[in-house]
DNA sequence: CCTCTCATGTAACTTTTGATACATAGTTCT
DNA sequence: AGAACTATGTATCAAAAGTTACATGAGAGG
């Protein structure tokens, strides 16, 4: 079964014999909605590879603030974890599924084995540290260059994207939290977008018209 | 001569084999206290290991604001660059030397190359990914948790920490810049600072007394 | 020594964001 | 139905940050 959504999702990615290896060594799981995952100070000595769902990424400081950082999806790796076995360090982030989602779990002694063994391997290990890092950056471009208007905005229509539906389950809440503001100013903002016929508002719902 | 320097700097990083492979691919170069390295939009095509000195790393939005992401120091090396080759993408980064510095440069087709030949080079490879997601991490953190104040008293000390020297050469344009905000915001918080007996103003100068 | 440029100091004002408080309206549970 | 809880709407005030304007002063270059 692991087998089978592996080639699905990943023979494009992956030689046959590292399919193979994974299948020998992997863990498949299954998380549901609001699951988490992982959390701040885990030591995580798995490597995720997620088949289908999205999770979401975010990051916490000492005083129990919290942003969202970015959406792992299918074919997507949590590289922030890859380090955690050199340093004996403990998680920086937190993961939490969005939705439900389908998870393989590898030993973190396959990383570098494999760095070896298979070039696919390789380029799939450079590859989500670079687009782990663009991520990154973009976080930081939003915080440091937008306005919690536009931060809203973009958040929106991004998480539209991720769920594939216009129709996004959440309260003023959580979306506060996970722009590290209050909600008082998401209601506020929400209100006047929706004055601008780019949303509407329902109880526990938003509806995205302009994405 | 680059052997003497790679020997001095990294020969508990690097086995003897791959220090011997560098000194014969990798080109030595200095650059000056403000040379331009790494401009956005380049296409990188080496791999830099920094000598020594400072370059800072700062990143650019399409309108023209800037902020400062985090320095490279001695041991250090530009992980961003090492995806420019994956997608043809062009560097979001720009690299300014701090002060003089010097670098090496490595072809980037050796990055993969040595993934396979060298454990010292697998761990180098992934130990610099993970050092630069961490940076990335806390630009995160400072950007989204704290106030321009202690953005800006964060910025002077790691500035000093990272020059060796609680002496400043900087005018208080340059940092505005930095932290993308305006001068008139930062020479009011400094001179705060400076009340607070924190710091010394001077003309292109600032001394930072507790740090 | 005079002029020009750049760095700095500071006042006055606006905009953005955050904080507090309270009202209203669905939802859930009993 | 009534109580309790949660989500949302809004007003008011305060703090932080950004903007504009202008003055002073240091240094560079003729």
């Amino acid at each position: 079964m692991i087998r089978e959504k592996l080639k699905e999702y990943y023979s494009v990615v992956f030689e046959d014999d590292l399919i193979n290896e994974i299948v020998k060594v992997g863990t498949y799981k299954t998380v549901r909605e609001n699951e988490l995952l992982l959390d701040l100070g885990d030591k995580f000595d798995k490597i995720p590879l997620i088949l289908s769902g999205a999770i979401k990424i975010s990051h916490e400081n000492s005083k129990d603030d919290e942003i969202a950082l970015y959406f792992l999806e299918r074919g997507d790796t949590c590289t922030i974890t890859f380090g955690c076995r050199l340093h004996s360090a403990k998680s920086k982030v937190r993961g939490v599924a969005e939705i439900d989602s389908e998870i393989i779990f590898i030993p973190i002694e396959k990383l570098e084995e494999w760095l070896v063994k298979y070039k696919s391997w390789r380029t799939f290990v450079i590859d989500s540290y670079n687009i782990r890092l663009s991520e990154m950056l973009e976080a930081i471009d939003t915080l440091a260059f937008m306005k919690m208007d536009q931060r809203l905005y973009k958040y929106l229509t991004d998480k539209v994207k991720i769920m594939r539906n216009p129709m996004l389950n959440t309260t003023h809440r959580d979306i506060a939290q996970d722009l590290n503001t209050s909600r008082v100013v998401i209601s506020r903002l929400l209100k006047q977008f929706e004055n601008d016929n780019k949303i509407k508002l329902f109880r526990n719902k938003i509806e995205v018209l302009d994405y």
